[in-house]
DNA sequence: TGTACATCAGTGAACGCGCGTTCACTGATGTAC
DNA sequence: TGTACATCAGTGAACGCGCGTTCACTGATGTAC
């Protein structure tokens, strides 16, 4: 059942991993539309018949990009808050396998983030997004909280703000010195000591 | 006395100053060498008579900027490991002061993370400063702590580490929300639980 | 002190390439009879 | 079932602009005599 428009929304699908692909590489900047086709086994015209402009393209990618990650997400949280183990190997497995590619992920997440510093509209959209994001982290460690008996000093709001800076700032590290900073080393270093001092049994 | 030298690094230094404005403002790649020189006053010739091409200005940027920022750590030190408060009031205040600007410091120095993700060289220099940088912190936690008899059961290095960490990924979501994250709101409510779990009295 | 010459920082016009965007087209697929 | 026509996703050549880089030059400053 190869329906025209089917057909469509897989070119656009393609045009869309490439670009996710090529922009890790070298960046939006440094990712021309040709190299996007190229990736993507199309030519530029086609690209142009699916995208209004490489603006266009990346509000896009943005877009998929996020809604995939909050789909993993949601798939994630039922099993997560049933499983034994801590609060925190709940958290911090979720941020890791809610994005498989962390290097990838950081790239353009971050390029977003300072392409949203410049822009406001941008950032609105970037907002919402990590809004969502915070929402069902806080919403995981309620859950947890709640059938383990804990109790936060803290609101959990606060609690996830922290853990995402922690691994956000954790990350850039690891990249830049794999071998000095191992991922997630400093998230299960800390982490605990913070958890600790913030909640108590009722 | 304005010798030629004299004012040859003169129009050097305003070309970096502009650089880093402009920079600031569009990206690395967004910014044209002639938004740059328009800023400081010159034409693209000029430009080129200081420079060899755009990218050997942008480690010329990294460098002057990285320069300025460990001196003035220097300058800061001697004052915060001797003024009365706490080890953490003396870190946080480090950080903050060592750049006056955050957000501009912040759009520069993220910006050439991502470039120096993708380009190894670049890495190199990056971790070099930022190696510099912590070792200055450290030394900065280990003369307090030994002034006022703490002991830390993690090494300082780690603690740095982390603080860092913290420090840039709440840096990040201030600037994205200023309103709901506050400069160093993150900071302050958290890592002194931190210090306390991983520091007793001898 | 004044003149002739040398140097060279900075000018600004010109070049040319890469890249985003456009557009007339083609050929595969779907529809009408 | 076969034929004629319509649609339209994707092609690829062409356009033109912006920008990095070059280069012949100018005029201010410094040096020699």
């Amino acid at each position: 059942m190869e329906t025209p428009k089917r057909r469509r929304s897989a070119t656009r699908a393609r045009l869309l991993e490439g670009a996710l692909e090529v922009f890790a590489e070298r960046g939006f900047h440094g990712a021309s539309v040709e190299d996007i086709c190229d990736r993507a086994g199309f030519t530029r015209g086609a690209f142009y018949s699916n995208f209004a402009s490489k603006d266009e393209l990346v509000l896009a990618l943005f877009q998929a990009t996020t809604d995939r990650l909050l789909e993993q997400i949601a798939a994630l949280l039922p099993d997560l808050a049933n499983q034994p183990g801590t609060l925190l190997d709940a958290v911090l497995g979720l941020l890791d396998e809610a994005a498989p590619d962390q290097r990838q992920w950081h790239l353009i997440s971050t390029e977003f983030t300072l392409h949203a510093l410049r822009h406001p509209e941008a950032a609105a959209a970037l907002n919402l997004q990590r809004a969502m994001f915070r929402d069902q982290l806080t919403r995981l460690v309620e859950e947890i909280t709640r059938a383990s008996d804990l109790q936060m000093s803290v609101p959990p709001q606060q609690f996830v703000r922290l853990v995402i800076a922690v691994h956000e700032g954790a990350r850039a590290q690891s990249l830049l010195e794999p071998d000095l900073v191992p991922a997630g080393s400093l998230e299960h270093t800390f982490l605990p000591l913070v958890l600790d001092a913030v909640s108590s049994r009722t």
